[in-house]
DNA sequence: TAGGCGTGGGT
DNA sequence: TACCCAAGCCT
């Protein structure tokens, strides 16, 4: 029998917080967290990361885009450059949108840094290049939702607004006991009821920051340390010994494969990229001219080998002329939600056809691809095949 | 509204 | 190896 709502809240309900003498009956429980996760936060916290120690709504902005669905450690060098080269919001807004792709190049989720674009252009333009305090506000902006509104509200302006990212769900979850999938509405909603009733009426940044030090550092997935938990007597998981078993799991589900092509074709010292949509995988970046390839899944072998000639020869048939033909190695790279296996060919062109004015293709010479903007992947294999130090010098 | 959207690290 | 997960948002 599944339980809906197997969580109740009985302590920190809202309602049952004050008498009609003023006095908060719940203040070990409700203040009372708050109050250890701000005493915590400034003794044990995490206090020199780039983008703390300021009140500029800019550089928060930034960092919390970044850190959406992603670790600190993989954000800090790529949040160092982009803020080298986009020290404010209008330079920033002034930028090309390929180079703020190319700054975002490896850090994943794209549609983040187009909607970063975006947003800084309408900073810019609409509220003089100053970021609205209010979290009803900052939450219209394209790329800032409910928790990322919050956040940077709470740590440019001490609002006191609720963030509830994945660090607060795991804490939540195991010091009340919630036993549901964070991910379903019912038990999200009820999470953030609870986030908005434990805030606390003033020391919002040691807070905010306290809540998601504690996850990250401490209350984290595997081997949490709870005997350095400040919230350890009041935690409801490690009292009933679930801790392993809270917060409950996203249920798992099959991840499709695909199979693609990749085309790199070459003349000289350039190599073909292609512009992506921006609806889709890998959105707004360049990457290899690519089809999909259900003959490799599907056929029985007997006319692989032939079609895929002929699909080659039609894809660079705008191109050129083709004067070599090899296949690398397959390999593959895991999204979230699929499974990607790809076989590069290597093509290289005798001849050079001029492209037509509109196209989505743009030659990049190979000492370039290190900055471009492309996927990890697509990078990795072309940088290795073209970048190498051999290949460097040979070219001097 | 459930699914789309990346990548690197940990186990 | 294969799987899970990490400072979510958008449609």
């Amino acid at each position: 029998m599944k339980r809906v709502l197997a969580v109740n809240f009985p302590e920190v309900s809202v309602s049952s917080s004050r008498e009609n003498d003023g006095i908060l009956r719940n203040e070990t429980v409700n203040s009372g967290l708050a109050n250890e996760v701000i005493a915590w936060q400034r003794q044990h916290g995490r206090h020199a990361l780039p983008w703390q120690n300021t009140r500029d709504a800019y550089r928060i902005w930034i960092s919390e885009i970044m850190l959406q669905q992603t670790q600190v450690a993989a954000v800090i060098p790529y949040y160092e450059r982009f803020m080298r080269r986009f020290p404010t919001v209008q330079s920033l807004a002034e930028a090309s949108s390929e180079e703020v792709m190319s700054h975002w190049s490896g850090l994943g989720y794209y549609s983040r840094a187009r909607n970063l674009h975006r947003c800084a252009q309408i900073v810019t333009a609409e509220y003089g290049g100053v970021f609205p305090r209010e979290p009803e506000v900052l939450g219209e902006l394209p790329g800032i939702g409910r928790s990322t509104a919050a956040a940077i509200s709470a740590f440019a302006y001490g609002t006191r607004a609720a963030i509830l990212d994945g660090n607060v769900k795991r804490v939540f979850c195991r010091v009340f006991g919630v036993d549901g999938y964070p991910g379903e509405r019912k038990i999200e909603q009820a999470l953030w009821e609870l986030a908005v009733s434990l805030l606390p009426q003033e020391n919002m940044t040691a807070y905010t920051q306290g809540l998601m030090d504690l996850g990250a550092t401490i209350c984290t997935r595997n081997k949490p340390a709870c005997t350095s938990c400040p919230l350890n007597e009041r935690c409801i998981a490690l009292q009933s010994g679930r801790i392993n078993e809270l917060p409950v799991r996203k249920p798992k589900k099959a991840i499709p494969e695909k199979h693609a092509v990749m085309l790199i074709i070459t003349h000289g010292d350039q190599v073909l990229l292609e512009q992506r949509p921006n609806a889709g995988i890998w959105g707004g970046l360049l990457s290899l001219p690519q089809f999909d390839d259900t003959r490799i899944a599907m056929s029985g072998g007997k006319t692989e080998s032939a079609s895929l000639d002929t699909a080659i020869s039609q894809a660079i048939m705008p191109f050129g002329t083709m004067a070599s033909c090899e296949s690398l190695p397959r390999f593959s790279h895991t999204f979230t939600h699929f499974k990607l296996h790809i076989s590069p060919v290597r093509i290289g062109l005798a001849r050079r056809l001029e492209m037509a004015g509109q196209s989505s293709h743009i030659w990049y010479g190979f000492e370039q691809l290190a900055q471009a903007p492309l996927p990890a992947p697509v990078k990795k294999l072309l940088t290795g095949l073209f970048n190498s130090q051999d290949l460097l010098i040979g070219l001097n």
